[in-house]
DNA sequence: GACCACTATTCAGTGTTACTATCTACTGGT
DNA sequence: ACCAGTAGATAGTAACACTGAATAGTGGTC
């Protein structure tokens, strides 16, 4: 992956994983082929895996142990109330960001800082 | 700072300054100046200059030691034709990710992820 | 029944980045 | 002599994504 790619991930992936929980519960195996499909090509499964776990020990997520047909059994991951407003915490986070850079970018194709 | 901005600033941070010295040329101290003002509250100053360390080891910027009538010598940064370069990839990085998590951010208060 | 593909998770070691805290250094004012 | 403001550098730390590998279960095939 790109270096900048990989920098700009720190914090959020955390947010994007966070916000794919928000949306329906999920197990590691398939947040990663969800991501891959999003066009995150190349991010680690041992990245996602790490980042759960992560979550997980601050108490964003309850986990569930669910067995599979086909291969060892899922650690289902569900937001919790913590993990929501955490999460909510990361929209702000980024929309100041997002803010910041539009503006950056706008001015980037004009006259400059005043 | 939150813990969230100081993750989310590692790769974005970098592109901020550039996008800075798109618009014209500058010195660390100015440009910690600047982001306080934006409200990048708390970046450290030490955070700046060693970013414009790295990106001068990069070659992404040209650097001229100016005289200061109060105080020590400037280093003006001035971008480069590579640093405009890289830039541009950092946009395009940007918006690949701003692409995702605004469909993340809608989905979430809709029916989740197919 | 040995091998392989797919599913599913874990883990040790590495590189990059921002932060903290501190230090140096120059100018002007009190 | 001292201090505030200006200007830059640096050593050590924490957090995170990556690499590469290992482990484990299921089903199919030769």
């Amino acid at each position: 992956m790109g270096r900048q790619m990989t920098e700009m991930l720190k914090g959020t992936l955390e947010g994007i994983v966070l916000a794919i929980l928000a949306g329906r519960s999920a197990y590691g195996y398939e947040i990663t082929a969800w991501l891959r499909e999003q066009g995150f090509a190349d991010i680690a499964e041992g990245t996602v895996y790490a980042l759960l776990v992560r979550i997980e020990q601050r108490g964003l997520v309850d986990v569930e142990k669910v067995p599979s047909e086909k291969g060892p059994p899922r650690k289902v991951y569900t937001l919790n109330g913590e993990g929501r407003d955490y999460l909510d915490e990361f929209w702000r986070t980024w929309s100041f960001l997002t803010e910041r850079l539009e503006q950056l970018q706008h001015q980037e194709h004009q006259e400059g800082i005043q």
